[in-house]
DNA sequence: CTTCTGTCTTTTATCTACAATAGACAGATT
DNA sequence: AATCTGTCTATTGTAGATAAAAGACAGAAG
């Protein structure tokens, strides 16, 4: 194979979804407008609904003829791209398996363990070498720095710097610029989920990484906000398989959050201050205590 | 070809000029060593030593029989590794080159134009990309960021945060440090410099590297000095292709530098942090004055 | 005359192949 | 006993090939 065509697959399962909420499908640009893809991949799923009978296809025509069924659905394994395939694995070795510091990393036989070629893998190991975990020996191996203890201080030495920053510049922001907007919304998700917390605690991690990301965002630093992609990884793929106090964990963020939201939305730089620091005092704490 | 021997040709080099010091070379292992390269590689090179007259090798035996001449040296440019070439190759066209931001950047035209395979040049942008100059489209090409004042801005802000905290560090740093050491080194090389500074200005560039990279040490942490390399491409290609006023900006750098050191040495933070705010000032200023 | 489709070309993502380089091991040498 | 050399194997760096996806353009349809 030379390339997965997971984008054709992927897209093809929302095209399925979208079919099932009308009688005719629109024209083709509009299409790849509503997918995200290019008039290619477009064609070559209705080529393929129409083999599937599932609409009869005619230049401009495109009448549904039937609702799609479950197994019209391409499986989800097949519509992730090799790179997260890789990303996923990579992670699991190294943040969830006992991986020692100083470890080697052979591209080859990661290559063969996950299934693919190496090429995927050099170049997700030269994209990941940036989150400051491994390191590269020129004409040899890669090593594995490891995730540990200076590790999480090192990463959380800059982030507090970069979140102050940000949160400064936060309350300066505007009236009317669209972050106070997305910042409403996002309070009343913490509220929501904080009032059923027992059940929806898991919740709390994509809600997490969407306001930090937000309150990085004010500070119009493609390096600040960047960077938030390091803290983003580590702690999505730690508490992935550290889920020791979950839910506690979780809501005691919860809850600094929606202070921290507070003084932001009050505009005083001196509260917003005090409050982004306490909630990354004890984010801190917390990442500290579980790493062994 | 499937790999470049510019490790080979490289190490041929340096090893010719071992060989004009001595009578006969040392172990394999050793060689190895002195070189940086595997036993493989100092094996090939002394094969053609042999095959060049240059030694005569039997086992542990390898006796100089005549000195190099001038013709015996690989070209300069048959050492480059790949890429080298495809980043210098690369930043010419995007730092002293009109290139507007917004500019497409096409992996397989970037590779013919530069003679190399698309490999090389697509591992490049990937590496690259985390100066925050580039960005991937999915599946389709990159965009070019461009070098413009906000990018200057951006890059000024972190590279000012990072660098007042390590000073602060620096000043804390223990007396049998070995950074201490280091740094009167380069004190002496400002004066040297300075001394006799319309015919060595040139030689500012790679100092101002060594002396930053020095300071952004002491932070111990790996994303601030990671951080640095941005800094030091940026102006490295940045003021190679922009020599306006050179002379007197780099003299006006080397005595603030002398300046910063001596506050660093005194160990006194606020004193320390006067002089690197000043530095960073003018470092700013000039930086944004070249940019159009 | 604007938007769409059919067709064609170009580029990207990925695999495979292979020379350069690194690295391992046993026997030779000091 | 320690270090070195000869030989062999494994891995990396790079090119080249190919399917998937993007994208360009002319003619068709509204």
């Amino acid at each position: 194979m030379a390339k997965q065509n997971t984008v054709f697959k992927d897209a093809y399962n929302r095209c399925l979804k979208l079919l099932a909420d009308t009688s005719s499908l629109p024209s083709e640009p509009e299409l790849g407008q509503l997918l995200g893809i290019s008039r290619t991949t477009v064609r070559a799923i209705l080529s393929r609904f129409e083999e599937a009978q599932l609409i009869a296809w005619d230049k401009r025509k495109k009448n549904v003829l039937r609702q799609p069924r479950p197994d019209d659905y391409f499986p989800t394994e097949e519509t992730d791209s090799l790179a997260e395939i890789i990303e996923r694995s990579f992670m699991r070795r190294i943040l969830a398996g006992g991986a020692e510091p100083g470890m080697q990393i052979n591209e080859l036989e990661l290559a063969r363990e996950i299934g693919t070629g190496t090429t995927s893998v050099r170049e997700f190991l030269i994209r990941f070498s940036r989150f400051g975990l491994i390191e590269k020996r020129p004409n040899s191996h890669w090593v594995l720095k490891g995730f540990t203890r200076e590790f999480a201080l090192e990463l959380t030495e800059v982030r507090e710097m970069f979140e102050l920053r940000s949160a400064a510049r936060f309350v300066a922001l505007p009236a009317d610029h669209a972050a106070w907007e997305e910042l409403t919304k996002i309070e009343a998700l913490h509220r929501d989920i904080l009032a059923d917390i027992d059940s929806r605690y898991r919740e709390f991690s994509e809600l997490d990484e969407k306001f930090h990301l937000l309150v990085h965002r004010a500070s119009s630093n493609r390096f600040i906000v960047d960077f938030y992609d390091i803290i983003a990884i580590v702690f999505h793929y730690h508490y992935q398989w550290n889920k020791t106090n979950a839910r506690q964990r979780n809501a005691r963020a919860l809850e600094e959050h929606l202070a921290y939201i507070e003084a932001l939305r009050s505009q005083d730089p001196a509260r917003a201050e005090q409050a982004c620091r306490r909630h990354l005092q004890s984010a801190r704490e917390t990442l500290l205590q579980s790493i062994p």
